[in-house]
DNA sequence: GCTTTACTTAGACTAATGTCTAGGTGCTAC
DNA sequence: GTAGCACCTAGACATTAGTCTAAGTAAAGC
């Protein structure tokens, strides 16, 4: 079984100009060409693009994912540096998910602020450390309880 | 209590240029200027701005945040827009985050790959799924055992 | 045979976000 | 008063990642 461009760019929810742009980039040296000198993405090639993209969504940059795909074409000599890649690319991941959660924690926070402001028609005398979880607002220094709004 | 430039860049972690940048694009009208026509930043400020640095890592685009801080300077009459704006972001940011903890589980899963395959000192015979969550390691159809590693 | 559709290439163009340079100002310490 | 530093501006330049155009090819259906 193997695909052209545009099911790949369907199942991957990228453009058939990205992919190009990819295979430019030597991120995909590994897809075959049939006679007419178009791309066979075979089930292999999907389970590798699948990485990259997960890769890609992990913010690492075309350069050094094509570093890896070097390694990946150089066969069984680099398992060791592409373990470390891998090693590397979770533990930036990881450092990645706690901001996130951070940053979440803060949106979190100036939905209750705003919520609250809007409660009372303006912003003037309402309080909280959106730097805090959890941390609750006051309003006049007063603490907002948010189940009143509903 | 008011801060320079530098010590802006310096608490969040970015550069003067930058933040001359984010000016430049509307994002600090807030902030006043001393008689030699420097930036002076007060406790305030950085806490908006603690705010853009929040709305930038969680990929918000300068336009968007610009429009965020026109409603800021706007004042009460804008409450309801925020509001919106940061429950917008904030389901934004939880999708984010969900999808990181899937790719943070497809790099836990080829961690433990290339382990079994520096193991075995070939990928040859080794499968599994990274896209199931936990999913073992097969070598030559036979569970891997990470522990046996160490 | 002709049209349509999906593909091909090289290379120009765009968008977003900085990053830096050049030339200048103002304050502080010596 | 002058050296050094941190700041200022406008605007050029860089980087990253696409995105699109133009011109062409190959196979499928009418």
């Amino acid at each position: 079984m193997t695909y052209t461009i545009g099911q790949v760019a369907e199942r991957f929810g990228l453009s058939e100009y990205t992919i190009r742009f990819y295979d430019k980039q030597g991120l995909l040296p590994f897809v075959k060409r049939n006679a007419a000198g178009r791309r066979e993405f075979t089930d292999d090639d999907l389970k590798t693009i699948n990485i990259i993209v997960c890769l890609k969504e992990c913010g690492v940059k075309i350069s050094e994912i094509h570093h890896f795909v070097d390694m990946l074409m150089a066969g069984d000599d680099t398992l060791e540096d592409r373990l470390a890649f891998f090693k590397q690319q979770q533990e930036n991941a990881l450092e990645q998910l706690e901001r996130q959660k951070k940053n979440l924690s803060k949106l979190d926070f100036k939905v209750r602020y705003y919520t609250a402001a809007v409660y009372e028609g303006t912003e003037a005398g309402i309080d909280g450390d959106c730097d805090v979880p959890n941390c609750p607002i006051t309003v006049n220094g007063k603490v907002f309880d948010q189940d009143q709004v509903g």
